[in-house]
DNA sequence: CAAATTCTGTAGCGATCGCTTCGGAAGGAT
DNA sequence: ATCCTTCCGAAGCGATCGCTACAGAATTTG
């Protein structure tokens, strides 16, 4: 979890094999490589912390509803006090000289806005969001305002702060007349 | 500018020598640290690229206009084909293991959040925004939309994408009727 | 108990980091 | 022309980077 909090350079295979309470050996018998051990936490990390966001879409039935929470819980999950701050696709490869790092998060990321769309035109069709509704637009704000608010959480903001703003956010939507 | 995209610690004095034509001496003898010299980038870029956000909230009559021109004019400055992409003061320090440099750029983030918030309150005053908005959070709001731009403007956004972004950012505010 | 095998912790590899020292070229004064 | 000052590029300083070779401990096997 060093990698979450300090991010793919920053944080150094010293720094990792005191953490671990392991040699630098066992640290390469078991992962290979610094590169290699970083897929195996960013893989961790989207299955254990990173989860919510897709949860919170697929088992709310209307988009409004899954954004609403996936905002809200964004708002808890970059702010845990027993965890880093923000959030490791958005944080950890932020000025890295290790361009297959850099571009692996932005890949992750690229895929969740995709995914996004999608959902957007399927709400788009459903009657939820007007005909001619802006997919994209909608999905990029949506992922602007995650990464706000993660940055956000970094900086010092605090839950509450955060929960203003995903309530703010939703404001947003041009939802069609309930 | 390799400060403005690749961050401070990504950056290393032989660049920057390589970068200036100069040779490592002349800039210790011209700046006295990498850290200065940063600090001096800094300086420079707050005024040069930075200033359009004071100068349009400051010169619209209105916080609506001022925000309205920040954000339009935000997308324009993150995406310029000419400049690095994004903002140096979000991303140059992010995974720094620099504590220095990484709270200088947090303190100019701070202090624009808090300008922000008189400027929310003022207009709270002045009955552009109802008595009991909450200034905090609308503050906080503008800084997750403005941070989150540029971070999507690193991952690609084009300028057309920010703008409907800033369109749809401004939805979120709870005007007055004109 | 002894021998063989696996494992771990130390030390060190070349490369690069920020930064400094030093030799030699360039230019002005006498 | 000679001397002196100024400046700049090459080389190198200790520290740290990711990574690995090797010796000794621990464990398994006969």
């Amino acid at each position: 979890m060093l990698f979450w909090e300090r991010g793919y350079e920053a944080t150094s295979i010293a720094d990792l094999t005191a953490a671990m309470g392991v040699g630098a050996p066992s640290l390469y018998a078991a992962f290979g490589s610094k590169r290699e051990l970083f897929d195996e936490v960013v893989q961790v990390y989207g299955q254990t912390y990173h989860a919510f966001i897709a949860r919170a879409l697929i088992e709310e039935p209307t988009l409004k509803a899954g954004l609403d929470r996936m905002l809200r819980e964004a708002a808890g999950a970059y702010t845990r006090p027993d965890l880093p701050r923000g959030c490791l696709v958005i944080s950890a490869a932020v000025n890295c000289n290790a361009p297959e790092v850099e571009q692996a998060l932005r890949a992750l990321r690229t895929t969740d806005l995709d995914a996004l769309e999608r959902l957007v035109n399927v709400a788009i069709d459903a009657g939820e969001l007007p005909a001619g509704t802006d997919a994209r637009a909608l999905a990029v704000y949506t992922s602007v305002v995650m990464q706000g608010m993660a940055q956000q959480a970094r900086d010092g903001a605090d839950r509450g702060d955060l929960e203003a703003v995903a309530a703010l956010a939703m404001r947003a939507w041009p939802w069609t007349a309930p």
